[in-house]
DNA sequence: AGATTTTCGAGAAGCAGTTTTCGATAAAAA
DNA sequence: TTTTTATCGAAAACTGCTTCTCGAAAATCT
């Protein structure tokens, strides 16, 4: 029914080699280095049906469309950095202390995400 | 050139009164109960205006359009709160200890952002 | 190989949020 | 009060991102 094609092999190692969350158009620019004629609604295709059969994750940071990353990475719980040159998204492994000790009391916190922003490696 | 309407003063007062920052819709909704017939472009077009005269900041969440706040509130280092259940966001005093220790070395953090999720005391 | 059917690329269409247009209204100026 | 002109509300237009359409290409099945 679902189909191994170059195209959606190369969108698959994208995602397996990166080290961070990926938008569509990153996916779209890394993928044209090995299936070089690739389109964009390729992308969001393949994302799409990798979303539907849970090899991905939707990663929301603020004031900017999704990125996605494999599931296995997302299951961990982590943070993400932001460069502010390059605007490229690492994910960090680690976590703050306890978040949820800043809310005041009657707030019930489930869940948090932090966003760290700065310069990477590379961009130094 | 620039003058004081019904509507600019509901829209700046509904502003001063919020404990988070707001979305157009809800400042529409909240400035109906003073101005009945207000429309949502003029809210747009108030926000605007608001944040060229550095009224207002836009403050920006995880997978949402922006919401705003007045300029001063947004001065001080503070996080957001977003109840699951209603919506709302609720601005936090306080902030963790020291998020930029979570960086790899090499990374260089200029700013962090924390967003906490989950139930406020109305929904409880 | 040949037949079948999914997938592809390019462009059109859709969508949600935001901005603009335009005639009517209401501040501010005269 | 009259005149002037910024502002208003409603609807149309626009924007960036995402999804769909359609004929052509390429996997998979026989």
């Amino acid at each position: 029914m679902t189909r191994d094609t170059r195209q959606r092999r190369a969108i698959r190692s994208v995602f397996a080699e990166a080290d961070g969350p990926l938008g569509p158009q990153e996916v779209l620019d890394l993928a044209q280095q090995d299936v070089p004629g690739i389109g964009l609604a390729t992308v969001y295709r393949t994302i799409k049906l990798m979303l539907e059969d849970q090899e991905l994750n939707a990663v929301e940071l603020p004031g900017e469309p999704a990125r996605y990353e494999p599931f296995e990475r997302n299951q961990r719980h982590h943070h993400y950095f932001k460069c502010e040159s390059c605007s490229r998204v690492y994910e960090i492994e680690g976590c703050v202390d306890n978040p949820t000790s800043i809310a005041p009391s009657g707030y019930e916190v489930t869940r948090h995400e932090l966003v760290l922003y700065g310069t990477c490696p590379k961009c130094r």
